[in-house]
DNA sequence: GAAAAACACGAACGATCGTACTATTTTATG
DNA sequence: CATAAAATAGTACGATCGTTCGTGTTTTTC
């Protein structure tokens, strides 16, 4: 619960933020009384990265690996991630965006670790990329990384428009991007429409859903 | 130089992070002495805000006026926007990419300037995709301000590259999903390059380099 | 050369920060 | 029910935060 209550706090007011006398009084706790909990506020922040980790993963990847390994699953990881912060539990947008920023030039054990986790986060995405063009759906000669890269792009300029700008396209905006990225991926070149190229063979071939935790993959 | 000092540091701390005391102590000043000058902390981070806005002006968009209107100065923009934060000026990268989630979810008139100064900047982005559709060097079907978004989501995975992950390749990655983003919104369907269409007509025409002032741009 | 304005300083304020120590209360276990 | 363990509370500490006040020292202006 602790945990839990930081995480919305951290998503509004960033890690350095969430104070401990700030958290202690919103969950009607004491200071020490909360302090004890944890050794230190570094190791408070560490617990919740891996919390936030945890959330991610079940609400973004987890969900996303139902789908048939390919296009598929990486639209629904893209969707995921549009909705992931729910109001009552992010109120303040995806915590790990704010988190980077935060942390890209203080070092430390928080960085490392929020390092770590976005590259897995990309390698996921990068992996999925590789698996389209397994699947023959993105073209042979598609980078993965760069591909994780463009879309996380996409995220990060939906994460802009809606938080910062509160645009109320920002969802438009994202989607038809990231729309764009697919196509530029998946068309061969000329940019007519192949007419059999749809769900051609696709099943539900490629890995497995079976024994998914957050280790293998990744996050 | 006040102002010079504290852009360094916000661009690694952030905001909130330059504080009064380490502002002064790294100006060898007085807290109070340096405190005199402003009247609040905010009235500093306000002009702080105009200040790196004015900077930003003269680095990136600016010059990028010296070049024709359309691609050619999208181009320079871009290229003026990955370059500015030097190392001795902006040791943390682009000041306004940290200060945007800092802000983001913090109410008041700080937040309100930050987001007058990215919807200007979003705003010189795409009337610029607007020049280059009238120029006829992209596809009169684009979307200036989705353009303009997604320019601006190329640069924040940069900035999330660089900064972040400290990725040697966040330069080479960004100028490929910026050359996908021209050529998605220049090339006429089909994707073989058109022969003639190589800087055809363009001139010194469109909107003169005269009276460029901030106000003017709209930074 | 005097008056005015700008600039800088030191000390102190209340608040809040993370943290440490010591009780006290609650929960779980035999 | 007794007892060990875990959870919570109380208090105090040194530091640092933004801010105020009073006072000196330059620099500009006439």
């Amino acid at each position: 619960m602790i945990l839990e209550r930081a995480l919305s706090l951290a998503s509004e007011l960033g890690l350095e933020g969430v104070t401990i006398g700030h958290l202690a009084t919103d969950l009607n706790l004491s200071k020490s009384g909360l302090f004890a909990h944890f050794q230190s506020k570094e190791a408070l922040q560490l617990q919740l990265l891996d919390f936030a980790a945890l959330r991610f993963f079940e609400i973004v990847i987890r969900p996303a690996m139902a789908f048939p390994a390919g296009e598929n699953r990486i639209r629904a990881m893209f969707e995921n991630w549009l909705a992931w912060p729910k109001p009552e539990a992010l109120p303040g947008g995806c915590f790990f965006v704010a988190a980077a920023t935060e942390l890209d030039d203080r070092p430390g054990s928080l960085r490392d670790r929020l390092v770590e986790l976005q590259v897995r986060w990309l390698g996921v995405l990068a992996e999925s990329a590789r698996q389209a063009v397994a699947e023959g759906e993105f073209r042979p000669e598609i980078d993965g990384e760069q591909f994780a890269h463009d879309v996380y792009g996409v995220m990060l300029a939906f994460h802009h428009a809606a938080r910062l700008l509160r645009d109320p396209k920002a969802r438009a905006r994202a989607r038809t991007a990231f729309e764009s990225l697919l196509a530029a991926a998946r068309r061969p070149l000329v940019a007519v429409p192949v007419e059999g190229e749809l769900t051609s063979g696709l099943g539900n071939r490629g890995p497995g859903r079976e024994s998914l935790t957050p280790e293998r993959i990744g996050v």
